[in-house]
DNA sequence: GTTTGCGTTTGAGTGCGCTCGAACTTCTAC
DNA sequence: GTAGAAGTTCGAGCGCACTCAAACGCAAAC
């Protein structure tokens, strides 16, 4: 269901224009470019998001960074990896408890896998009926767009 | 550039499947079966929003509502219109504090429209965005799903 | 004629996800 | 050896968008 056409879907997402791209291809499958173990500051600019962001995310239990001597966090492969999978699900809406949730799962072994199966389907749909529910409001906003100055228009728009 | 494929645009997003199509051609063009006046639970239960935060929203500024001769609130089609516009901008992320400034431009009138118009098409590029990050973490999330079992996959995902 | 239910106002409280301040340590460069 | 940048911990604070509590009004139903 999911991998047959997800070249297509991938070319249709990356081949509309340019910016965002060449930074979502990294997000998508990037770790190329890992220094095999990074500082707080160098996984806080991979991920975009901020050093505090990261010791917040660690204080919430979902990530475990060992220290070096003089104590400063050194994040290792696993944990960037894993960092990628959080910062990405938090960019697509799941809350925080979910991912405590799921975290305790991979924690909790093998046998967890279904339940973090039934954790990724159902954000999954999450994610499908907020795309759908953005695609309405973007057919919604660019007909205002497109009819504004036309006298407010075909009343299928709102106040404006 | 955006009229001219909006059928098809509206026909790819309700063709998807059900339930939410039917609600969401009410969201996009519905109007028709305003009772002319409202009570205050009714527009709650037309936009699917609590009463609560209606009563938020005209606090804020954003809409006026008339009382019956007992202080009830009476919405009319203007006010439910403008409910309709700023619930589906709020649903796309717009940030009440936009939502005030551009109801503010509205009632300064005429000579605000292209301000209104740079405020919807920065809108409109936002929710693009939007859609394209969650198209990246939903190909990402179906890509991890498919995948699960087969011992971690290739390593484009994070730990799980 | 009082109970039920929907409405009103004001101001305070909540939940989420960060974000920051303070006080301190440690490394790098001059 | 000293300045400055980057790190640490801990707890508190913030911005957003609601959400609710309390005390009250009105009006139809039993």
């Amino acid at each position: 269901m999911a991998t047959d056409d997800l070249m297509g879907r991938v070319l249709d997402t990356f081949g509309e224009d340019g910016p965002l791209s060449v930074e979502a291809i990294h997000r998508l499958a990037d770790l190329g470019d890992i220094a095999d173990v990074m500082s707080i500051a160098e996984v806080a600019d991979l991920l975009d998001v901020s050093a505090h962001t990261l010791r917040y995310y660690e204080r919430a239990g979902l990530v475990e960074v060992e220290r070096d001597a003089s104590g400063h966090r050194v994040y290792d492969a696993d944990a960037v990896r894993r960092l990628v999978f959080l910062t990405r699900m938090r960019l697509s809406g799941m809350p925080m408890r979910d991912l405590q949730h799921y975290i305790a799962l991979v924690d909790g072994g093998e046998g967890t896998v279904p339940e973090r199966l039934d954790m990724l389907v159902e954000h999954r749909d999450t994610i499908r009926r907020r795309i759908r529910e953005l695609n309405l409001s973007l057919i919604a906003t660019e007909y205002k767009i497109a009819t504004y100055g036309g006298r407010t228009g075909p009343d299928v728009q709102g106040e404006g």
